[in-house]
This record gives structure tokens, sequence and C-alpha cells, in this order.
DNA sequence: CTCGATAACAAGGTTTTTCCTATATGACGA
DNA sequence: TCGTCATATAGGAAAAACCTTGTTATCGAG
């Protein structure tokens, strides 16, 4: 039994005749006779008493007619449910990011897919980069946005942006010039972040330059979130350093701020699993991404030196 | 899209590969591998991921699993709904009967038919047997039971039996001899289906031969059922004529019977669409209906002058 | 009752599809 | 790094689908 038989049968049915069926199809009268038969021959059973005109449904073929019109229609619905997803009409998307540009972003990336494909379903998780990439690698998530570095076997990966990092301080005096890392040793220092310990990507860059520099960098407070380590620097307990782009947030209003002589990035990512293609909404998300952080970077040329306005 | 690559998608799915698919479809893997890509390429996205080991479905894939496989369930469901037509199973027998055979025979046929195919439904009307001939010409029934003669334009017929037509009377001296033509012109006479007329093919019969005979037949009472007819009969109202296997049963006790000189026949035949096949189910209750009239002729037999003791 | 139209049916040939074998390629694990 | 297992690809054989041509049967009209 094939769908094309089924849809012959039907056309047949509708028309009365073989050659009916076969016009409407676009076909010759025996190519539709002959499968006719041989679904008969399949089934066992005669669907159509021959007449010299045109046909009869047999008692088979009345029963066989419904079943068959419903094969038909969950083949389109098959197809449509494909579609669905083609066009972006439907489907679940799963994409992860790390915390902080989840906590960031996550309202203005939803609304702006949202807004876009109302139909597909968005399943936004922050959690940290490494869990991130772990749950891409196991398809949990479809793709995701992270900070290097992270392991990426299995994974493909696309640098989406470099984010600059830079020190932060209630005192214009200790930012008078570039920052080395050798300066920043001199102050207290307050980081956040504190869950993720030495695994977080800015501690890395910045132990391993201190490392080379032959200096120690002592965090005397850690905390969780930048909010509460530009907050304790506006208390005077110390220096932090944040992603530039948070400088033009609320809580850094009237700090002061600068690059490292040698500036210093956190580099963002995309990533996905390497033998899986995107599908068109994981696709659409990222793009949609992408303008978000440009849309920051903008923003956060306006801001330079002190952030008295914001 | 066709059934096949439906298949070959769901078992590919359920082994995790194509070379598993393959093997447990008795293929090879290339084949699997062809047709998923055809499938794809026709629906316009990916539905697996290919990695190095294995398979994994794509958002595509999923949302395509239960849709495909709704449609080989229902494709079963198709293929079940004729194979109950075929092995008796399901499906409705419009089957007519003139009114004698259908007040005498109905329940047990109907008892015999729905106890050995009890999931076929079924629907005997009786009807006179030019009704039959037309419902069944216009595939209202599928098959019936009448007396000749009908016209059978378009239908197939075929001769189920000769039931002998006999004089009844109270009188024994009636009937001493065969009884001629003539001699029944000469007593009243009663017949039954009275709502038939001329249409009845017994008188038919009847009026033809007195015609030849130059004779005149003078119905002085016609009634409905045969029960009526004797019943009048065995008051002495007149002699009348009714068929042999009638005789046996009740109503006729005590009245004598006899042959007609130039013996007088009713024959029944089925009758079906020349058109059309019959049924399994036709052809099944054609043979119980010849069961039972064999029957009902070997209890004729026994009955044989005068119905004393029956 | 013959004639023409229509449609099923049959036969033969061409194109398309399906499936195979053989081989290349790529990933994973010992 | 090599062997194993998986998919991809190429080429060819078998099968299926379709078409063309021609025959037969039925129905309706003249």
């Amino acid at each position: 039994m094939t769908i094309q038989q089924l849809t012959y049968f039907l056309a047949t049915v509708e028309h009365g005749s073989f050659s009916g069926a076969a016009r409407s199809l676009f076909l010759t009268q025996p190519s539709i006779s002959e499968q006719i038969r041989q679904l008969e021959g399949e089934l066992g059973i005669a669907l159509f008493a021959r007449a010299g005109r045109g046909l009869v449904l047999t008692e088979a073929g009345r029963k066989f007619r419904p079943a068959a019109a419903r094969v038909l229609a969950d083949v389109e619905r098959a197809r449509a449910a494909v579609a669905e997803v083609r066009d972006l009409r439907g489907g679940t998307l799963g994409f992860g990011m790390f915390g902080t540009a989840s906590a960031y972003l996550i309202a203005d990336l939803a609304t702006d897919f949202r807004k876009k494909y109302p139909d597909v379903r968005l399943r936004l998780v922050g959690l940290n980069s490494s869990e991130v990439a772990d749950q891409v690698r196991n398809a949990t998530l479809e793709a995701g946005l992270i900070v290097l570095p992270v392991d990426d076997a299995g994974l493909d990966l696309r640098v989406a942006r470099l984010e600059e990092l830079v020190v932060v301080s209630r005192e214009a005096s200790r930012l008078s010039t570039p920052v080395t890392i050798e300066a920043l040793a001199d102050a207290p220092l307050i980081l956040y972040d504190a869950q993720y310990g030495a695994n977080d990507p800015m501690r890395r860059q910045l132990l391993d330059r201190a490392q080379r520099a032959g200096v120690t960098l002592r965090p005397v407070i850690e905390v969780e979130g930048i909010e509460a380590a530009v907050g304790l620097a506006r208390r005077g307990l110390g220096d932090t350093i944040v992603p530039r782009a948070a400088i033009s947030r609320q809580g850094a209003r009237g700090m002061h701020f600068s690059s490292f002589a040698e500036p210093l990035f956190d580099t963002f990512a995309f990533i996905a699993r390497s033998d899986a293609p995107l599908s068109p909404a994981a696709r659409a998300f990222v793009e949609i991404v992408e303008r978000r952080l440009d849309r920051l970077s903008e923003a956060a040329l306006y801001a330079a030196g002190t952030s008295e306005t914001d």
C-alpha cells in the first residue's frame, strides 16, 4: 500500500471512474487502473465493482474510503508539523546563557524573539558557561552563549563579541593612567560571581596576568552580583572590575572607571553541537542575540571615563 | 513522501542508526540512508543530525516522529477495515427476500448467520420480488432471494429451488386425482398475497394456464397470508394453492392436498448486480439460505397426500 | 439494430525508482 | 595509532510506474 495508491483511490471514488481520476491527476487511465488493481490485490478484496460505465464502491471500498482519507490527512499533518519548525511557526528552542548575560539580556531577547516568532516556544536557561557547554553537548540545550574559555570538545564555537573589562573605583586618582596589574594589586579588590571561584574566566585571566607579573591579587571581598560589587566599591571598600557594558547601568553613577594598560577582555561565544545542524529557530535566536549585543556596545561607547550622568 | 519512507524513518529512530534500521528491515544501510535523505529533501529540513556514531533527532525530527507514527497506525487501521469485510468480521449485508420467504425464514436465517458471523451487521428486508430486484439494481440491497419471473436486466440470476405449488382442499374427493386447471376452475378459489394482484408469480402462472385451457379462474376470496387462505379453505369456503413446504406448517392440519396434473412450481432465485462481485458476507448468507431451503424440502418430502399428523 | 463514444483492460517499451555491492570517509575506543 | 563501526557516495541491476497503442464491452442515439 502506498500513499500514491490511496490518492488514486480517493480520486477515483470522487470522480467515479479511473479515467476521470487520471485526468484530474494528469496521468493516463491505465496507470490509475493498474495501481488500484495492485491495491486491491494487496488488500485481498475488490474496492470497486467494475460496471461498463463507471465504477461502484463495494462494501469493502466503502469501509476503506474514510480510512484512506484519514491517512492522507495525517500525511498532511506530518508535513505541516515539520514545516512549522522549518518556517519558525512552532517547535521549542532550548538556549543557554552564562549568568551575567542571562540576567541582563534575557528579558529583551525573549521579548524580541517572541514578537517575531510568536509560535516558537522558548526555553532560556541561565547557567555558568561550562554548565551551558555540558548541556549543549548532551543535547539538553541546542545552543548557548558563553564566555571563553570553555572545553569545546564536540562543540562548534563562534566568537560573538569582545567585552572589555574595566576597573571601577571611587577614587579618580587611582585611575588617572591606564591601570596595570601591579597597580591593581596595590589596592583592595572586590570581585563578583563568587560561586564560580577560579572557574570564572575573568578571575582566570587576572590571576594569569598577576602570576606573570610576579604580584599577588588579594580579593578582599567576593560577592554574587555586579551591582553588589559596585555598591561596595562606592562605599570605598575597594576597586572592582566589571564589563564595560555594565557601567552604563544603574548602580555605577558617580563612579570612575578605566581600561587596563593592557586591555582585558571577556570573550563571548556562541556554541552548538558540532554534529547537529542548528534549527532555524536557533539561528534566528542567535541573530537576535547578536543584534542586542551590538546595541549594548554602542551604548557603552558613549560612557567613558566617569559615568556621571547615567 | 511514501509510507515506506515513514517506516524507514521510524525504524531508524528506534534503532538510533541507519545500519540498525537496515538490519531490522532486512535491507542495506545505503537504502535506508537514501530514502531518509529523500524524505528530508522533500520536507525541506533535516530530521536527523548525523554524528560520527549514530544519529540524533533534530527538532524537526522530534515533531515528525509522532506524526509519522500516526500515519502508519492509520494505514494499519485502513487495512484492518477491509480485512473485516473480507474475513466476515464486520461490515453490513443488505439482503432482500420476497414476502413469504421473509415471513418464514428470516428468523432462522438471521439466527444462523449471526451465530456464525457475529460481527457482520445484517439488514434483511421483506419486499415483493420486483421491489427486491429494483433495490438490488440500484445497490440499496446487495443481493436477494426472489420468485421468478422478474425483470433481470442488470442482474445476475441463479435459480435456488423449485417449490411445488399444491392445491389444498377440505374435500379429499376433489383431490382424488391430480388436479387439472379445469378442475380448479370448477370450485371456489382462495388466493393469498392479495396486495400484489396480477404481479404475483403464482397468479401469473395460473392465469396463463387457465387462458390456454380456455377456462376462467374465479378467486372468490383474496387474503394476505397463507395461513389465512388455508384457514378459509378449512371452513370449506373454497380451495387454495400453497407452496408444498407450507403444508407442513401449522394451520394445514387435517387438510388434503395434491399436485397439479401438470405440476406447478414457484421458482426461487438469487439475484445480485451483474457488475458487482458479491461480498464475502453476501456469499456466506446465500449459502446459509440454500441450506435452509434444502431443509425445508426434506421436511416437505415426508408430508404427502394428507397432512394428518403435522 | 447498428454506430459512435466512453471506459476498462492488455501488451510492450521507456523512464524512474529502489536496492544492491563496493568503496571512501570520519569518529570513537583500545 | 590502528581497528571498528557508522554514514556517504558511486555505479549498476532489478523492479516499479507510466505511457502508447490497441482491444473489448457497454451505453445511448439515430
